[in-house]
RNA sequence: GGGGGUGUCGCAUAGUGGCUAUUGCAUCAGACUGUAAAUCUGCCACCGUAAGGUAUCGUUGGUUCGAGUCCAUCCACCCCCA
């Protein structure tokens, strides 16, 4: 696996690369349809490649190791042959479970205990086996083991957190070394930078990250609540310390302003749950500001659902038909909504990564966020 | 014509004579950031941006300190008998 950097933006810090794998090539930067248990919700894989132009998707340790479970994921062949999808997949490691499903949860040195959500059984995880689980899944790229703090959190914690991370991410490497891929393709693990909103934190998690050399690098920890001009800020600073020949993941974000203000921070990869789960809320994104189909107004507008879009979903359908269905709760507008939104974020990103290669980005980046931020 | 039964928010429902009439659905809004999420929250009689105010259990009376609840009356609907 390896990251070629084409371009750097003169105006921003936007990147433009591509990142080589065993499963091909992804251009950024790139936005990675979220996948937990398996599936891109409400979407098909036909979709996700032809129409969306998906080049990786997540999937989820703690999800699938609860349920398949690795035996069945093993026996499939890995989660690419289990679920059809032949393009670049990356796991995340379960660590956001330790945040999002805390309050079942019990975090010690050696590792976490989970409560299951779907029978209350109880799971010890430690990042070894975060990583055997990963290997079992069959991930291009994996995460390591982390401890995703909430926000607010206070410095003591957070740098307790952080330290225990790290010693974590040694463990990690360690039981990547002694195991091998399951599925003769390579396997990239990538780091977590944590530190929570302090600055003095945030730098020495991003040199401690840096130093191992990883193929990549991620920053996790925001997006859980705090102001966004805190994320921006936060991931400013890490970015810049972060290598810059190693693509560098931003977990978690997020809006399709956020993404575009990541990017010109210097993000490469994106992940968001965003586009998917609002969408199957009725919640579109587009181009010229968000649309809440469930409301009223769009009952008798028998318009394009998306003039600008680039999916065939956006012109064969019409909002008062999606409105109707999501307020009827037809599977078929969770599915319509789903493929919008995820092909106008794959949109965005595409159209990012033209703009920083011909020097547009800046100018373009300014219009798009004021547009986007409009609730029409 | 005779007998029996039922009327509570748009619909459906709960409601021993005792605080502010319950719940669900629908409606109308809002939220959602490495997915415990086709979920959650608010509103949901009227006036008000709001704080708040005023009502209300088919109708009109009555009993009672106090009535959605008990009594009478009329109205509407349902069932049975002719």
């Amino acid at each position: 696996m390896h990251f070629d950097l084409h371009k750097t933006d003169i105006r921003t810090k936007a990147r433009a690369g591509s990142i080589h794998t065993d499963h091909g090539i992804i251009e950024t930067p790139i936005f990675m349809p979220v996948g937990t248990a398996g599936t891109v919700k409400a979407v098909h894989q036909h979709e996700l490649r032809d129409d969306i132009k998906a080049q990786i998707i997540l999937g989820n340790t703690y999800h699938l190791y609860l349920r398949p479970g690795t035996d069945v994921l093993e026996k499939a062949g890995g989660l690419h042959k289990f679920n059809g999808w032949e393009r670049p997949i990356l796991t995340d490691s379960g660590g956001y479970q330790v945040y999002s499903l805390s309050s079942s949860n019990k975090i010690t040195e050696e590792g976490v205990k989970f409560q299951s959500h779907l029978d209350g059984s109880y799971h010890f995880f430690t990042p070894e086996k975060a990583i055997d689980i990963q290997r079992s899944i069959g991930g291009d790229i994996i995460m390591a083991f982390d401890e995703c703090t909430p926000y607010p959190c206070d410095y003591a914690y957070a740098k307790r957190s952080m330290h225990m991370t790290h010693r974590w991410l040694n463990r990690c490497f360690e039981q990547m070394n002694r195991t091998e891929p399951k599925y003769g393709y390579e396997q990239a693990l990538f780091p977590i930078v944590q530190g929570s909103t302090y600055k003095d934190l945030r730098t020495e998690a991003a040199h401690t990250i840096a130093e191992h050399n990883a193929f990549g690098n991620a920053i996790g920890g925001l997006s859980v609540g705090e102001p966004a001009e805190d994320m921006y800020e936060m991931t400013d600073l890490v970015c810049s310390i972060l290598p810059t020949d190693k693509p560098r993941y931003l977990m978690g974000v997020g809006t399709p302003i956020n993404i575009l203000e990541s990017i010109a921070l210097g993000v490469d990869m994106l992940d968001c749950v965003m586009p998917t789960r609002n969408a199957r809320h009725g919640l579109l994104f587009t181009s010229e500001g968000t649309m809440n189909m469930k409301n009223e107004k769009w009952a008798n507008d028998f318009s394009p659902l998306d003039p600008n879009g680039t999916s065939y979903v956006d012109k064969v359908y019409s909002k008062a038909y999606v409105r109707h269905l999501i307020k009827a709760k037809e599977y078929l507008g969770m599915q319509i909504a789903s493929i919008h939104n995820l092909a106008f974020y794959l949109e965005l990103v595409r159209e990012a990564r033209k703009r920083i290669l011909d020097g547009t980005f800046a100018e373009w980046k300014d219009v798009m966020v004021q547009k986007m931020g409009r609730r029409l």
